[in-house]
Order: structure tokens, then sequence, then C-alpha cells
DNA sequence: TAGTGGTCTAGACCACTTC
DNA sequence: AAGTGGTCTAGACCACTAA
């Protein structure tokens, strides 16, 4: 198909995977055998292989050959922010509150820090339809020189625009599930007390040390979020050269 | 840190990028001058270059250089199917019917079948802590002459033993949200009318040419069903090689 | 011992960007 | 014209697996 020889490669061997013709499981050619089939240099015919590897077709087995993937078809991926994920779009986000103080037990459990220590809590309203569709509650430990201006870069930009200078240090985790709504969550949303609320846990984390960064609760009222995912796709950006 | 030079050179690059000395979008050296600096070949090199692309650190111009990522911190991961998502673990599932009828508007809508063909229909009924936790629908067309022997396979099976069969040529979606429980859905998980539950649309794509093969709805008890996922991690055993 | 994949090198030619 | 990354080759040596 492409005039790339190590493509065509890739694109030949993905259909005799897709095909069934080569089932789960089973061997493929050896390398030897492959390079003679397609015409090609080892290190082409590597590079294919490599390609279909880091694309989950196959596996390799020192010593013994390469072999087809049984793909896990039960992953599924998404993507959640408080700016595209609530339903219709968000208006607009209003900083409800910042406050700086002394940590509970809960926070002194989940963060790296003393009782001593301070933490902000940011508290925000999400805007839909005119409507209030999710109340955040934001928690992460105070450090008061942080190289953050505080007053310019807003409290609630602070976290973002940590995420934004360490992008690769960190990772995210997320709970969702259904809670009822206290008294100040219903008074937050507006609606009744006892009233069914998503309740999202979103928390971040250092990648090297696994220490907990920050974390916000999100209640969302039930009819402004559905979840959308789909099995991950495979991206083109970044394939092999 | 391996005595593999492409993953030592990889392990630097990588500590360059994670501790912020090379910003996202900032240009990394050129390749001849990486090839000094590390003492290695140019394909040696690549490799390395290709493993930092892979997992999202860099990515290349051609003409121009390498460039590090900004990566996108608001995806996440997880797995769903009928047997690890419930809470607590699911004890049986237990199939309610299996009809063989007419398709309704929507399914004609949804699958690429006349109104003259048959659609599969299973009910199921997943329990957990003895009770009935999620409603299962599932919908596909009827094709009588599949080559699955519908006896010996049931007929619960038969999709799960079509997807085994093709993995890669498969894609999935999910959508979750609430919906209130109608008269049928509360009567097969033995709550109230007019209850919250989750309701789980899963639907199977034929991968190249976007075909819906089948679908299904879940309705879950909102007590027993917690998502949870995170951002997806590096592969290890798609690894480059 | 023969066959397998894993690492690594030193070249070559190309298309593209920048000046 | 000089520099960049993209493709491709023909070797070499290694560790592992299987008979």
């Amino acid at each position: 198909m492409a005039n790339v020889l190590y493509l065509s490669v890739v694109d030949d061997l993905k259909k005799k995977i897709t095909s069934g013709e080569i089932l789960p499981d089973k061997i493929l050619k050896s390398e030897s055998k492959l390079m003679e089939e397609y015409s090609v240099s080892r290190m082409t015919l590597r590079k294919s292989l490599s390609l279909l590897s880091n694309e989950g077709y196959i596996y390799s087995v020192p010593g013994k050959g390469y072999f087809v993937r049984k793909p896990d078809t039960d992953i599924y991926q998404f993507r959640f922010n408080e700016y595209d994920s609530f339903l219709p779009d968000v208006e607009k986000i209003k900083l409800l509150s910042v406050k700086i103080d002394k940590p509970t037990e809960e926070m002194i459990d989940n963060f790296v820090i003393s009782k001593d220590e301070q933490v902000v809590k940011i508290e925000r309203l999400i805007f839909s339809n005119k409507e209030p569709v999710a109340y955040e509650i934001f928690l992460t430990p105070y450090i008061p020189n942080k190289p953050v201006v505080e007053d310019k870069l807003s409290f609630a930009n602070y976290y973002k625009a940590l995420e934004m200078k360490l992008p690769f240090s960190i990772k995210n985790t997320i709970e969702m599930k259904l809670v009822l709504a206290n008294e100040i969550i219903a008074d937050k949303l507006k609606i009744q007390e006892r009233e069914y609320v998503f309740k999202v846990t979103k928390k971040t984390y250092k990648k090297d040390n696994n220490n907990l960064l920050n974390y916000s609760y999100y209640y969302i009222k039930p009819n402004y979020f559905i979840l959308f995912a789909k099995t991950p796709e495979e991206d083109e950006s970044k394939k092999i050269f």
C-alpha cells in the first residue's frame, strides 16, 4: 500500500492477523523467513515487527519467535476535566472560596504533611445552562514560597499551573460513584437533600514516589453528566520511526 | 543504568524531561549531537528516541528536530466487564431468557439489517452478595448458519466466542449515565420504581467498517458499582525492541 | 548444535526545513 | 548549501531455546 517498505510489511501482517489467518497465541514465521518472503533487510523487518508489537498485535519470546497477541477488549478510555465533561457545555466556573487551614485527619492520612502544616481548600461551582451542575472541593498542601505568584495566578489555577510545569511527573486516578447529597451539597447545587449525585474523586500523584499532590471531590447533578468511553486507539502521532 | 546502551540513553533523556530541564515544546539536541554526547551509533540513538516517542515523551518534526511533548493529563483508563466490575465480587450470572425476534425500529437503525431479518435478545441477571445487582439486555443480529454450535456454546457465551475469534477486528464504546428505573427494571433488581440506577450502554463495532455487531444495556444498582480509572500506564510488555 | 530473537555498528540515499 | 529527521542495507556478536 504505502511506498514505505516497513509499512507495507505491517499492512500485510495486520491483514493476516485481523482476518484470523493467524490466530492468537499462534507463532509467526521466523525473522529470516519473513525477510525472504518480503525481500527486506533484517532491520527493516524488525521495524515492522516492532510497530506491530507496539500496537498490541504481536509479542516476542527470545529464542522462540513471534506470537499473535490476544488483545484485551475490556479496556476503555475517556477524558475528564472540569471544562469538557459536563452537559451542556460549561458556561463559567465560579470561585466560591479559598481557605488556608489546618489539615483534617483525613488530609494528614492522605498527604505527606504533619498536623502543623497547612492546607489550601478551594471551593468552586461549575455552571452550565444557567444552573450550578457541579460543586468541587479541591485540596492541596500549602507551600508558602512556591514559585507561583499567588496574586497573579489565581488560586483556582494554581494547581493547573503546577501540572503544566511538570506534566510528566504526575499521574491521576478517578473514582466515580453515586452518593446521597448532604445538606451542604444540596444547598450548593440547589437540589433536594438526600437526592442522588455523582461523586467523582480525582487524585493527583507524583509518579516517582507516589506522593499525593492534591485531590478534588466533584459532586455532579445526575442529569448533567454522561461518561463516554471507548477502546483506546492506536495513536498515529506516536508511530514508530 | 541498564547495561543496554539504548535504555541508558532513554533513562538519561527521561530524567532531563521529567525534571523539567527540557520543557514541553522545547527542542532537543539534534541526532548527530546526541550521537556524540552518548557515544552511540545513529540507529541505537534512534531506537532510544523511538521509545521515548512511543511513551509520549517526545515527538519529531522532519527537517526540524525532536521536541518535548506536553502530555494530556485528562485521559483515564478503566476496565469494564460483567465479571470484575461489580461490588462485591460477582457470584453468578443467571440467564433469564433468549429470544429470537423481529427487530424493533431502534435495532434496524443501529444494526445493518432489514426488517425481515431477526435479532437475538438475551436477558441476564448478575448476582452479587445473594442479590441481583445488574440486569443486562444483550442484542445482536441473528445469523442462523454461524459456525458456532448453538446448543453447545450457550447463547450467553455466543458473542464472547465471537469476540474471541476475531479480537483484533472489534472496538467497543461505553456510555454511563443515571436513569430512573422503570417497572421492568425495578422488578428485576427488586428496587422501587423511579429509583436511580446506572445505565451502561456497551456497543461493539467492527473496526474496519464501523458496523455495529451487538450492544448491551446494563442497569446497575447504585451501591454495587464504582468506576475506578487512572492515567494509562506505559505498557512494559509492548516495549520496543 | 542450529535456530531464534536482541543489540549494535557504519555506512548510504532521500525529503524536508532554514538560511 | 547545510542541517535535520526518515528509510534501508549488510554485516557482526550475543543470549536464549530446543532437539
